[in-house]
DNA sequence: TCGCAGGTGGTCG
DNA sequence: CGACCACCTGCG
């Protein structure tokens, strides 16, 4: 493992990052194992995930806040160098820049973006993506995160680590990690190959988009994405926000529903007037005026 | 047991 | 078009 320190980070907390919906493939150290130790010389820990990124694994630990809520971020990782964790974070976007231009179009943001403060839309591959939200229909978190690992491990690769004790002390080499399929390798399996790994009637979605995308590559505007098997409007927005990086795209579930009518009184079938007043309202920061919302109401409503 | 979980496809009227 | 409704699976 190879150590990366990424200094001076405002508007960043990893637990809003990683339990914001986004994405599904990190766990958090318990407690008593991200508390035991220092990351750094006097600075404390404050929490540490660790998951699985385009092949490397990564054990991320935040210190605590400074007097001006800058952080440090520690990364032991397998693989990949300062820019592309950077990059992967997000951490080059002004956030503080994207909070005052949604506050300015709409003060009701002002709670949801203080609680979900930490929130960024990490940059994630296309494809593991697109897979992703496919099993995400109809389908809680703790199991769409329990698909997405069984292919890892079932058509993965292997990730090889020499090292996998934290700073904390905290080991993880009773634990095997396993890259995200690569297109290819999904394209190739067959369906009764897929059938043990539970992914109910999701499973041909899932064997029929790797395919296409092998063949034809994903496209860019909400039709083409809908004309995949498995993928309605809800799914193409959330590839398109976090795989295609379609800043303004506002994926509307369950949850946004709820505040929706909640904050204006849409009614809750009204998916296309709430489209349409986002768009308005949140205009190209639409993405990420549905993620402090979205986190806002699963963790206070 | 049954409804629900960050929905979607198919089938009606 | 828009309003239903079944749907794999696991958990409370």
């Amino acid at each position: 493992m190879e150590r990366i320190i990424i200094r001076d980070i405002n508007n960043f907390k990893l637990s809003h990052t990683l339990e914001c919906g986004q994405c599904f493939r990190w766990k958090q150290l318990s407690d008593e194992a991200y508390t035991r130790g220092l990351p750094l010389e006097g600075v404390a820990a404050e929490e540490t995930y660790y998951g699985v990124v385009k092949g490397n694994i990564c054990v991320a630990t935040a210190t605590t806040p400074d007097d001006k809520g800058f952080i440090t971020l520690v990364l032991d990782v397998t693989g990949g160098d300062k820019d592309f964790w950077q990059d992967y974070f997000d951490l080059d976007t002004d956030y503080g820049e994207i909070k005052r231009v949604l506050l300015t179009n709409e003060p009701k943001l002002e709670d949801a973006i203080e609680s979900g403060y930490g929130i960024r839309i990490l940059n994630q591959d296309i494809f593991e993506t697109l897979i992703s939200f496919i099993i995400s229909q109809n389908n809680n978190i703790a199991r769409i995160s329990k698909c997405i690992e069984s292919l890892a491990r079932s058509f993965g690769n292997r990730i090889e680590a020499d090292e996998l004790t934290t700073h904390c002390g905290c080991k993880l080499e009773g634990q095997e990690f396993y890259s995200f399929p690569s297109p290819q390798q999904l394209a190739s399996v067959t369906a009764e190959e897929m059938n043990p790994l539970k992914l109910g009637y999701r499973s041909a979605y899932v064997c029929a988009a790797a395919s296409r995308f092998l063949e034809d590559g994903l496209p860019e505007s909400e039709e083409g994405l809908i004309s995949y098997l498995g993928v309605g409007p809800k799914v193409a927005n959330c590839i398109k926000l976090f795989g295609l990086k379609q800043m303004d795209s506002f994926p509307i579930d369950v949850w946004v529903k709820r505040i929706m009518n909640d904050m204006y009184g849409f009614a809750e079938n009204d998916t296309k007037g709430m489209q349409s007043y986002a768009a308005e309202k949140f205009g190209r920061y639409g993405g990420y005026a549905q993620q402090y919302l979205f986190h806002y109401y699963r963790n206070t409503k």
